[in-house]
Formats: structure tokens, C-alpha cells, sequence
DNA sequence: GGTCACCGTGTTATCGTCAACATGCGAGAA
DNA sequence: TTCTCGCATGTTGACGATAACACGGTGACC
């Protein structure tokens, strides 16, 4: 910064208000600072601009698993999004629950200015950290005035999965969910039961997001089931193999309908009709959330209503 | 630091050295120091280190996308790896080729001590910016003394398929390759080849990893192919849908393996053989290389092999 | 007897940047 | 004229940590 003042002929306080765009500086001093940098490649010193300012222009985003593909398509949206606004992405995963305050801690000690949890959050809230300095989004959480939400109306999502195989005439719809402690899999069996309606649903199949476990699960519905209802489309993914090993067609046999519209989705056999969330907007939400905190405001928690996507298998 | 000095009745300099292990610190000290911060909830300012040292213990991961599922478990692998190491991790998406010079120059700027690459990389090496300060390791690339090397033997694992169905006496292994440009698709498409021996090989098809253009791939495989090795299993799906759609049963008319062996791969229909790559290892290693790199050394370019993994559709 | 390396700790300078205050100047008001 | 004000810019001093050096005493070695 001292070569770019001496080379432009100003002081660095100069260089100091043309890279942080102060309008108190003349055009031509301007012109002038912005040559002399881009003559000598200068690039400004984040760590040095962190320990003056208290802030590292980064946030971090804690994450139990990429083995769903659900997370990983958020990854990708929430480093993006990050991106655009000048923001740097700093990733920690954390495998179970007490992993989780570690997580914690590790993004502390890395000084972000915030951060996303994306995680099973019924689980995870129990270690959210006091509002301390660090603030928070979570993605799927249920509302807790300690930091900002940002999620999918997994009900209403859910709820139209199955008014769409119930308008189909198989009579009761199953649920094949996911795993306990998760705010989405709640979520979405909640939407199930809702569109029930005063019928008394069957019971519910559970499994893990995992393609193995929906295959597992599935094993165990009745062979009178004629239309099923899967919590994501990796464990419907299981649960189409487990019926066509057993002889029964889809949808001829069982109407089936998943969560999620992962990339794949398209491509199972039949093709999977099935419940879109739209993760470049959720993304997108959870970080202009997050950069509304970090600069002191508390936007409302933000729900965004998932779209049925109707293809083959129901 | 200094609270803690003062109430641990030394200087800043001995609380540095506690937090750093030095040898030179009188136990005694060392358990009053320690016993300060624990009192204080000290933790320390990685900016104002990384000031002073001009490392900020991070590294970058530059990937390309986190679409295929192979990028998504790569970056978990190092993720896990990095923080065991110590080390933070930074993440950038650079979708397209110019994108990647553009990632860099992010990266750069977060001023990581160094960075993964993961992406096509015969095409992003162009942008693979000179040696200069940063540290990198590129995950399947071809050989470059700019930087490190880490990746699967794809050749290897794509000979021990084409092997494998060449056993089954099916005639020719067909081969659904990966994009143009891919350093990891070209060299299964090589070791396909070799595997083939003498036998001209027939025509080569061509996807772009994902399972919607294995559909369309695999569509014109002509209808006396009996044997096919697919250059992912993303594709596979959907060459084993295309397949189903016009009748042919797997493996009894046509023989399929795929390559990664991602999670969902025993549940696609049938449960797929295919070649599985160890992305925990290989995430392992990058870091490692990585580390080595910044310290100073030039670990050899390691490569893993990959194994076969035989299930139902071949 | 002299040189040297080491012991555990303190002192000082420094990393690159930016906020606060200071300064000099010219335009307009009194 | 003189005073006031706002503008563009400069000067100074942190921010929190650590590397380099200093310290006086001691044992190993030539």
C-alpha cells in the first residue's frame, strides 16, 4: 500500500478511501491511485484490513453431511451466493450432535462474521451457541429468536405429494420419512397427515435420506399399498428397487412421489415424479439473511413454498 | 493476550509461546498461563497471527461444480482432512473456463496458503496461474512441475471393467465416455481402450457426467451391444433407463459398469458393478500434499488405485 | 582461562490497513 | 475584508500477535 501512495504520489490514507470506494476523493487522485495499483498488481491484505476493522468479510457455513444430496446442492448455492456479495466461504462439516460445538468453536476461532447452519436442527439447536458475537442462520429449523431462519414450507410440499396420489384413487397414501430429530422429515410427515385429512393415515416407514435405507424401509410396506409418499428422492430411489423386486410395477401397482427433484430424479426408473425445492433461491436467502444480521438486522424468518413436479411414477 | 498476560503475572510474549508449545516454557508457567486463559475465555485473533506471520492457515478448494456427485464427496473428504490437519477451508465454485482465473485471483486475495483444484483439469490447467506464492495440488491432471498431483488411476480401473465384461464373452465393450477436455474421462476412455487389445474397439459414445445425457448417450447404442462400461455412474442411471425404455433386460442382454461407486449405485436397478474410487483417500492425500507443498517440500505425484466392485448389472 | 550455546523470560519492533483527527485551501457569507 | 465552512488530503496511532534480540547465569568444551 506504501509503494501504491509513493507511486501515486498521495498517502496511503489516500490508497486506503479509493479501495474502499469513500466518495471523498477527487476523480483524477482517483485515476491516478487506480493506475499506480494496477501497475504494480497490488492486491490489498485481508488479514491486515481484519485485525484494523474487526471484520473478515467472511462467513462460515457448518454442515453435517454431503451425502444427501440436498446439502451439497445448497453448498453450491450458499458459496455462490457468498461470492457475489464479497463474501468468503469457509466450510466445517460436524458428524453428530456434540460435533456439532466444536463446529462451533472452529468457525469462531476462525473469525467469521457469521455463519449458515445446515444440519438436522431439532438436533443441532440444542448447541446453537448463545447469540454471542456470531450471527446465525439456520436452514430448516424451527423459530427461535436466536438467530434467522431460512427453510422450505416442507409441509405444504408434502401436503400436495399427497393430494396428488390421493386425486389418483389408490386409496390410503404411505409415508416412507426420515429419520427422527430431523425438522424437515417432521416437517413433511406433518404435510402427510394434514392431507389426510380425517382418514387415519397407515403407519409410517422411516429411514435415514439414504437410498440403502429406503430400500430397507420399503421392504415393509404391505402388499395392498398402492401409493407411497417417500421423504426425498434418494430413499425413493431405494424404495422403487425394493418394489420392482418384488414384482409390483410403478405406478401401474404403486404410485410413487419423492422430495427434493435431485438432478437424477429425471433419470429413475420410471422417471420420479416428485417435489422441487428450489436450492439456488434457498441459497441465496440464507446468505442475504446472514449479511442482514451481520449488519444488525433481524429480517423475518423466510419460507419458500416447493413446487410438485409431476413425471412418471405417480 | 495481554489480559491473560497480566493475570497470569508474565508477558505476552511467554502467553505466545504457550499458545504456539514452545519447549521453552517452564511447566509451572505454562499451567498459570494455561489456567489464565481458561479463566478469561481467551481465544486467539487468527487475523492479527496471520498478520504477523503471513500464513493464515487456510487453504482454498477450487471445484468446478458440485453437481456430480464425485466433486460433492471430494469436498467432504477434504474438508474432514483439512480440519484434522489444522487447517481452515475456503471454498470457490468456477463454473467455465474463465471462471477459474477469476477463482484464483479470489483465492488469492483470501490470501489461503494454498489450494486444491478440482475440476476438468486438462482445460483448467491453462488458467492454473504461475507458480508465484500459492501452493497447489491438482486432483487428476496430467503431470505438471507447477504443482502437485493427486488422483485415482482411472486407466487402471477402467481396464479392470472392460476386463470384467470383456470376460463375460459379450463381444465388444462399448463405452459411454465422459465430456471432451476431462483428464479423468479421457483416461478411462485410454485405459477402455487398451483393455480392448488388439480388437478394434467400437465407437466411442460421449456424455457430460450427468445421468440425463447418459440417457441420450446410451440411446444410440446400437441393438446388438451386448457390453457397455459407462464412464460414471450418474450416466449409468441413465444408460440403465434408456436401455429398460427399449426393452433390454441388464445384465442378461446387455452387460453395464459404471465408475465411482457412489452411494446410490447399489440401489440403481439392477445394483450396479462398478469401479470405486476411495474419495476419502484421495481427499486425504491432497491435503497432505498440500501441506508438504506449503512447507516447503514436492511430495511425487501420487496416484491410487481404484477396485471393482461387482453387483448385479454385470 | 576463554569461548560458546543454552536456560526461561521480557522488551521492542513490526506486519498492512483504516478511523480519527489535523491541515491547507478556496468559495461563499457576514 | 474577515470569518466560516466544506472539501480533499495528510498524519498519527492503534488493531493483536509474534520474531528477533537481550538478559545474566551455567555447564561443556577447547
Amino acid at each position: 500500500m506504501a509503494d501504491v501512495a509513493a507511486a501515486a504520489g498521495v498517502s496511503g490514507q489516500t490508497v486506503s478511501r479509493v479501495v474502499n470506494g469513500s466518495p471523498r476523493v477527487d476523480p483524477a487522485t482517483r485515476a491516478a491511485v487506480e493506475a499506480a495499483m494496477a501497475s504494480l498488481g497490488y492486491r490489498m491484505h485481508r488479514a491486515a484490513r481484519a485485525l484494523r476493522t474487526g471484520r473478515t468479510d467472511t462467513i462460515g457455513l457448518l454442515v453435517s453431511t454431503l451425502a444427501t444430496v440436498g446439502n451439497s446442492r445448497m453448498l453450491q448455492a450458499v458459496a455462490d451466493a457468498a461470492s457475489v456479495r464479497g463474501y468468503a466461504l469457509t466450510v466445517v462439516t460436524a458428524r453428530g450432535e456434540d460435533a456439532v460445538a466444536d463446529a462451533f468453536a472452529r468457525l469462531h476461532d476462525q473469525g467469521v462474521d457469521g455463519a449458515i447452519v445446515l444440519n438436522e436442527a431439532t438436533a443441532a439447536a440444542r448447541a446453537v451457541p448463545a447469540p454471542a458475537d456470531l450471527a446465525l442462520v439456520v436452514v430448516d429449523s424451527p423459530i427461535d429468536a436466536r438467530y434467522g431462519i431460512v427453510q422450505t414450507d416442507h409441509a405444504a410440499g408434502a401436503r400436495a405429494a399427497t393430494a396428488h396420489l390421493a386425486a389418483l384413487g389408490r386409496g390410503r397414501v404411505w409415508h416412507l420419512a426420515g429419520p427422527e430429530g430431523s425438522f424437515a422429515a417432521a416437517e413433511r410427515e406433518r404435510g402427510w397427515r394434514e392431507a389426510a385429512g380425517a382418514v387415519p393415515p397407515p403407519p409410517v416407514l422411516r429411514g435415514d435420506w439414504s437410498a440403502a435405507s429406503g430400500h430397507v424401509a420399503a421392504a415393509a410396506l404391505p402388499a395392498d399399498a398402492r401409493a407411497l409418499f417417500v421423504a426425498n428422492d434418494q430413499m425413493a430411489l431405494g424404495a422403487l428397487r425394493a418394489l420392482s423386486e418384488r414384482g409390483r410395477r410403478v405406478p401401474e401397482d404403486v404410485a410413487v412421489v419423492g422430495f427434493d427433484d435431485v438432478a437424477d430424479a429425471a433419470d429413475y426408473r420410471p422417471p420420479l415424479t416428485t417435489v422441487r425445492q428450489d436450492f439456488d433461491a434457498l441459497g441465496a436467502a440464507a446468505v442475504d439473511a446472514l449479511v442482514a444480521r451481520i449488519g444488525g438486522d433481524a429480517p423475518e424468518a423466510l419460507v419458500l413454498t416447493p413446487t410438485l413436479v409431476v413425471r412418471a411414477s405417480a
